[in-house]
DNA sequence: CGATCGATTGAGCCCTCTCAAGAGAGGTGG
DNA sequence: CCACCTCTCTTGAGAGGGCTCAATCGATCG
C-alpha cells in the first residue's frame, strides 16, 4: 500500500477545487491495489464494499441478465472513479468491473463515503457531474441505438473509444488496450459476427487496419463521414 | 404565483434530511407556473435557464437528433426534478420538456443553483441520486434494447409507465396521462406500427384494452410473463 | 361537420441474426 | 522448443423479425 503522491490526482474532476491538503486528507482513506489483465476488480450483485479511482490501466463495465446476455456499460479511463454504488444509494454493485490492462486502482471502503461527504461536500458535487455526464453518455448511446443502423453504432462507439484512450500514431489512431470483437458487438447492440463483417469491410477499404484484440482507425475521418451519414432518414414523424 | 405549502412537497427526494424552514427557504426563490396540455416547457438546445419541480400532471422528455429522430428519454411523474442541466455543468437543455397534461412546475432559475448547493450541501447529495437512479434505468433500458426484442421490450415499458403512474380499476391498470403508439415506440426503440400490431394482437388475447392515447392493462401479470420471456436465448456468449 | 391527428393493417423486402465451420494467433506444458 | 489447446476472428448460407411504404379508418376538436 504506497502512498499515493498528491500531484499526481489533485487535477482530476473528483478533486476539483480541492486544496492539495484536503486531497491528501482524502486519499489517506484509501490504499491502491493492482489489478492484472483479465482479473474481475468487483462484480455485479455483489455487496459494494469500495467505491475506485483509477489510477492506471483501463477497466470494462458490464451488465449481465439473468439469463447470460451482457451489455459493455463502459470503459472507464485512467483518472476516472467507478463503482461509485453508494453514491446512488445502491447496496450493491450494479455491474461487473473487469481491468482489461493491468490496472492501477484507488479503492476506499464504501463507509467512508457518508464520512468523506459531511467534510468536503465538494464531493458530491464533483460526483453529481461525472454521473451526470454519463447520464448524457448513456441517452445519446439509446438515440444511437434506436436510430442507426449498426455500421454507424460501430463508427460511432470506434470514435469515441479512441477519442477516450487512443494512442495516435504516424497514420491513424490505435485504440491503446486490447478490444475483441465480442466487446464492440456489447456496446453496440450487435453481435460479434456483424462486427467482424463490418471491419472486414473496412479493411478492405483502408479505413482501418485490426488483429487480435487490436484495432487502429486508419481514416478516422471517412470513419466519422460513415458514422454521420444517415441512411435514408428512418424516423422522421416529427409532432 | 402562489405560494407553495412546504408540507406538501418536504417529503419529496429533493428534500429529504432538510428542515421545514430550510426547505421554506429553498421554495422562497421558485416561482410556481402552469403548462397546458401540449405545450413545452423547455427545448432541447435552448439555453437552461431554470430547472424544475413538477408538483402537478406528467412531463414528457424527448431527445433529437439533428435529422429529425426522436426518442423518449423519460415520463417525469409529480415530485420529480427536471431540467437539472446545470446540476451536470450543461449550459443549454439535453432534450425537450413537454407536458402531456396540464401540468404545474415549480422553476428555479438556473443562476441559484450554485447558492443553494453552498448553503444546503445536502440538495447535492439528494440529486446525485436522483441521477444515479436515473442512469441505472438508462443502463436497464439500453440491456434490454440489446438484448430483447420488440414485444418483450414493449411489456417492460408498459409494465413501468403503470408502476410509475398506474390507476388500479376494478380490472386491470390504467396509464392515467395520454400516451400514442408513437410514444411507446420512442421509449423502446421501434416503429408506431409495430406496436400497433403489438397492442392490437394483445388486446385480442384480452391482455390489455387501449383506444386513442390511451392504455389499460387488463391482465398485468400475463403482460409479466410475456415481458420475461426469453425467446431462445440470444447472446450467451459468456467469457 | 370538416379537418386533423392517431391508430390499424396489408404487402414486400432487407438488414441483421442464427447456425455452422474452419482458420489463425497466442499461450502453456511437457 | 515443439505440440497442443484455447480463444478470437472470419466467412458462408439461410431465415426472419421488424421496417418501409401505402392506404384507410376512426376519433377528437375547433
Amino acid at each position: 500500500m504506497a502512498k499515493v503522491d498528491t500531484s499526481l490526482v489533485a487535477d482530476l474532476p473528483l478533486f476539483a477545487g480541492f486544496k492539495p491538503e484536503e486531497v491528501e486528507e482524502i486519499l489517506r482513506e484509501a490504499r491502491s491495489a493492482r489489478h492484472p489483465r483479465n482479473s474481475t476488480i468487483f462484480e455485479q450483485g455483489q455487496d459494494a464494499h469500495s467505491f475506485f479511482l483509477l489510477l492506471h490501466g483501463h477497466v470494462r463495465a458490464t451488465k449481465t441478465t439473468p439469463t447470460g446476455e451482457q451489455i459493455l456499460v463502459r470503459y472507464i479511463a485512467t483518472g476516472e472513479t467507478f463503482g461509485l454504488a453508494m453514491a446512488i444509494a445502491l447496496t450493491h454493485y450494479p455491474a461487473t468491473a473487469t481491468a482489461v490492462d493491468d490496472s492501477v486502482a484507488l479503492a476506499w471502503p464504501t463507509v467512508t463515503w457518508p464520512r468523506l461527504l459531511e467534510k468536503f461536500p465538494g464531493l458530491a458535487v464533483n460526483t453529481l457531474q461525472t454521473i451526470g455526464s454519463r447520464l448524457q453518455e448513456s441517452h445519446t448511446r439509446m438515440l444511437e441505438m434506436s436510430t442507426q443502423q449498426v455500421e454507424q453504432r460501430v463508427a460511432h462507439a470506434l470514435l469515441r473509444l479512441v477519442k477516450q484512450s487512443g494512442k495516435k500514431l504516424g497514420h491513424g489512431i490505435e485504440i491503446d488496450f486490447p478490444i475483441s470483437r465480442q466487446d464492440i458487438a456489447q456496446m453496440t447492440g450487435t453481435t460479434l459476427h456483424t462486427v467482424s463483417r463490418i471491419l472486414s469491410a473496412w479493411e478492405q477499404l483502408g479505413l482501418v487496419e485490426s488483429g487480435r484484440q487490436r484495432i487502429i482507425l486508419r481514416e478516422p475521418h471517412r470513419i466519422f463521414l460513415l458514422s454521420e451519414q444517415n441512411s435514408g432518414a428512418a424516423n422522421i414523424d416529427r409532432r
